[in-house]
DNA sequence: AATCCGGGGCA
DNA sequence: TGCCCAGGATT
């Protein structure tokens, strides 16, 4: 980059992905879906996380064209518990625009106009699966190249993203887009980590201005305080011959449209409450609920709830909140909720 | 430019 | 507990 140029920074960098990289399943194909596929995936998703979700995804929609005609409740239940389901709804829409188009999109700007796919995944496709020389920057990226100039400037402007973006574009290496990005993005997430950051390990120390200033650790600066609230509120159990009252969310909802969840207290005037089974914290976003789980009685579903079986939900998206609340007994029977 | 969107893993 | 994660869409 500086003292010796960009391109020996990045023969460093690619002779130690060559050596070093994870066996990750993405990493042992070139078909575009499935290249499509997982970047939506870890989209602020960890590999590890990611890993038995894509191998379940692909053997249920192995193409495209399965994942166009598929429904959109069997592809939510797929991604049950990965989060941000806005991705999944919008994985299938381009699918189906994929389908109607008659192939898979294969330049940045085409890509970019495909929904959910941003900047960031618009370039990792264009690099990784077609060969063509656009950067990536994501998180892992943002913290190498601040570290690399010892720049402090705060990564949550835009124009330090825009900075950064031309930086990374000059550091490509035009030889092998595909190798050069994820070998960047395995840098952070290996090597050049968040906190403690492992400099002795690090193929490219000779680069890096902040390991030489020893600010690395202080890198990069993020401002943007975005307090936590917390949000205490009751869910009800409520069983009847062996069946659990749960809603759907409606199709409008703001989060997690569609998907089944247990009530909270207020929605069931008239219900009978027991004793409670427990409780559980679960964060979404900047929300911290604190749920306390309490079994009820109540003689009919009220407008808007069926009784379903276990069987039943297991092949309906189902919220994590629910799933937590029902590890905490024994309904139903032989449903064992994954997580 | 600021917010929202899930959920897990880590020190 | 707070921070971060192969971000994107919406306002």
């Amino acid at each position: 980059m500086r003292r010796r140029g960009a391109r020996n920074f990045a023969a460093r960098l690619l002779a130690w992905y060559a050596r070093q990289q994870r066996d990750l399943p993405w990493r042992r194909t070139r078909d575009p879906y499935r290249i499509w596929v997982s970047e939506i995936m870890l989209q602020q998703t960890r590999a590890q996380a990611v890993i038995p979700y894509y191998e379940r995804f692909l053997s249920r929609f192995p193409t495209v064209a399965a994942l166009a005609e598929a429904a959109e409740s069997d592809v939510l239940a797929a991604w049950s518990g990965l989060g941000y389901y806005s991705r999944a709804r919008n994985l299938q829409k381009a699918a189906r625009a994929i389908v109607a188009a008659g192939g898979f999109p294969r330049d940045y700007e085409a890509l970019r106009r495909l929904p959910g796919i941003g900047p960031y995944t618009a370039a990792a496709i264009a690099s990784i699966a077609f060969g063509q020389p656009h950067a990536v920057l994501d998180g892992n990226v943002l913290r190498v190249l601040a570290r690399l100039e010892n720049d402090p400037a705060d990564i949550a402007s835009s124009r330090t993203r825009a900075r950064f973006q031309q930086m990374a574009g000059r550091l490509l290496e035009p030889k092998d887009p595909a190798a050069f990005n994820q070998a960047m993005m395995e840098l952070g997430a290996t090597v050049c980590l968040p906190r403690a950051p492992r400099c002795l390990l690090c193929p490219v120390a000779q680069d890096c201005r902040a390991l030489a200033a020893g600010t690395a650790e202080q890198l990069p600066v993020k401002l943007r305080p975005g307090r936590q609230e917390r949000i205490e509120q009751t869910l009800v159990r409520v069983e009847k011959r062996g069946r659990l009252l749960l809603r759907q969310r409606p199709a409008d909802a703001g989060r997690m449209a569609g998907f089944w969840e247990l009530p909270a207290v207020e929605d069931l005037p008239g219900v009978r409450l027991n004793g409670a089974l427990g409780s559980f914290r679960h964060t979404i976003t900047r929300h911290l609920y604190v749920f306390t789980v309490r079994s009820g009685t109540l003689a009919r579903a009220p407008r808007g709830f069926r009784w379903l079986s276990g069987a039943e939900l297991g092949a309906l998206p189902l919220s994590t909140a629910a799933r937590k609340a029902l590890r905490l007994g024994n309904f139903p029977q032989g449903f064992v909720p994954k997580l």
